[in-house]
DNA sequence: AATGAAATGAAAAATTCTTGACAGAACGCA
DNA sequence: TGCGTTCTGTCAAGAATTTTTCATTTCATT
């Protein structure tokens, strides 16, 4: 067990001020303890001792001998970042899932051709045109992930409802030139087909984020980007769907960087004002 | 410049215990520098002010200065392994995300303890606990992706509303053992922590996820599954949250199998039935 | 070989760091 | 409210570390 984990382990029992120097160690981890007891209490604003007991109720016998021992993880790490060589034979299922998504992602790439992405991308990002969002049953939530970012990127962005009659709706506002982007991937649904179909007709311009085996509203769509979503297991991941969604938004926003800046700043504003997020200041 | 480069640039133009010293750092770095000048001397077998002399060569004030430096290289390293000097020859920006997102993967993945991972999973299998789950603003959309397939595998799974008063009408159902999943990452959200609080004193078991920063919520948390989320962008990526995500449902779907089956039946008779999805035949 | 400049390490001095003791503060409980 | 427990920061002593000083060695040059 690592030291990380085991400081993880330990947080709930720990007190107030030790649990605040516990987790400013592991948010800055390993940066922090590599410095002396003093830089560390005063950047997690505790005191010297309170970090002390800390490391000495993990087990260690003083800050010193923490160090040590901290450093001597580091060293391996660093040495052998992740890529043990000759071992894993029996791997968790959970590292295997994540092979697989990784596997995913690449083949993704290999498949997308960075022009269509590109044309998406430029689409998005121009504030004259609207942007709808939709998603069926399992991609619903990434329509909704898309619309939020977007948002805060640029103007005019809606997410279409999954109620029956929620895309028939967002028809009605479609103007020729706006962006349509549809969510359809494997148990495809009618949904999307007519949307697609309908929106097409209006003189919407169709991005298409579907499976590789092909949404048949492919067939109205303007842009296509199709990702690999295939998993050794009952389901289908959409892990590179989610990666593409994020692609493409940190494209756009490298269409209009400097508008997002000024958006951003108010955002944080209305935030600030609401008050939602927490203050600066740590918990007490 | 880093200070590698600066290092073995000097090379030439120092002396023969100097060089010495700098041989003995380059060819293990940085561990060298992570411990006091003593050992690093000693193990160069050069004495202690050589090493101060050298690193004095190097433009540094002394060796406490030369440390810090190399502490807050070592920490970006870390940070962002991707950007690793020398390479990336003009990636496609589609491409350079892609590949951080697979480094954060293979991160979190080293990060969190398989025990961790299981205890969370078995505690989601277990069909006598309720289950709630809730996310925040940019998690939301996780959350409720989380909670449609979780649904499919077990009964019993509510999705908390982000609206106001949403998860403190979630508190009322709660009884003693069920469990609660919470999403909380940078931005962290008074919701979450308040949620995870009182969660906690009504004796539900506590699953946050959340980024290598930690929630202030981990305080509360029974099991916290912490991913790597920074990119080199304007913004975060939530791509190994959803992968997480994933994996965790796949371990879940593993520990009721049986059930599953059957309600996955049921669940295409029920969208047969409603005509929500196309039949088997193909579009038009 | 002799000389002087540069380099090197030993030791002392100065600084910084760690940790134990103590007292005030916070908190729970009756 | 009052009491006892636990927690937490301040302080100071002790330990460790860094840096300066200085004597010795090395090496090139005459």
């Amino acid at each position: 067990m690592t030291i990380e984990q085991r400081m993880r382990a330990s947080l709930p029992s720990l007190t107030r001020a030790e649990r605040q120097a516990a987790t400013h160690i592991l948010s800055h981890f390993p940066m922090s303890a590599l410095g002396s007891i003093t830089m560390l209490a005063s950047a997690a604003e505790v005191s010297a001792p309170t970090v002390v007991r800390l490391v000495q109720k993990l087990g260690f016998k003083g800050y010193a001998d923490y160090q040590a021992a901290l450093r001597a993880e580091v060293g391996r790490l660093l040495a052998a970042p992740s890529a043990l060589p000759g071992q894993a034979p029996r791997l968790h299922p959970m590292q295997a899932f994540a092979a697989q998504a990784i596997a995913n992602i690449q083949m993704t790439l290999d498949q997308i051709a960075a022009p269509e992405f590109d044309a998406a991308a430029a689409l998005l990002a121009d504030p004259g045109r609207h942007v709808a969002i939709m998603g069926g049953r399992l991609t619903h939530a990434h329509a909704g992930y898309m619309a939020t970012l977007l948002r805060v990127i640029r103007p005019g962005v809606t997410c279409v409802s999954d109620h029956p009659t929620g895309w028939q709706q967002a028809l009605l506002d479609l103007r020729t030139g706006d962006v349509v982007v549809i969510f359809d991937i494997r148990r495809y649904e009618a949904n999307a087909i007519h949307m697609a179909e309908l929106a097409a007709r209006q003189g919407a311009r169709i991005v298409l984020v579907t499976d590789h085996g092909l949404s048949p509203a492919a067939g109205y769509a303007h842009h296509i980007l199709p990702c690999r979503i295939t998993m050794p297991a009952a389901w289908d991941s959409t892990v590179t769907i989610l990666m593409l969604v994020e692609a493409l938004l940190g494209r756009v926003q490298g269409h209009c960087a400097d508008q997002v800046q000024d958006r951003l700043n108010r955002l944080e504003d209305v935030f600030a004002k609401t008050r939602i997020f927490r203050t600066p200041t740590p918990e007490r």
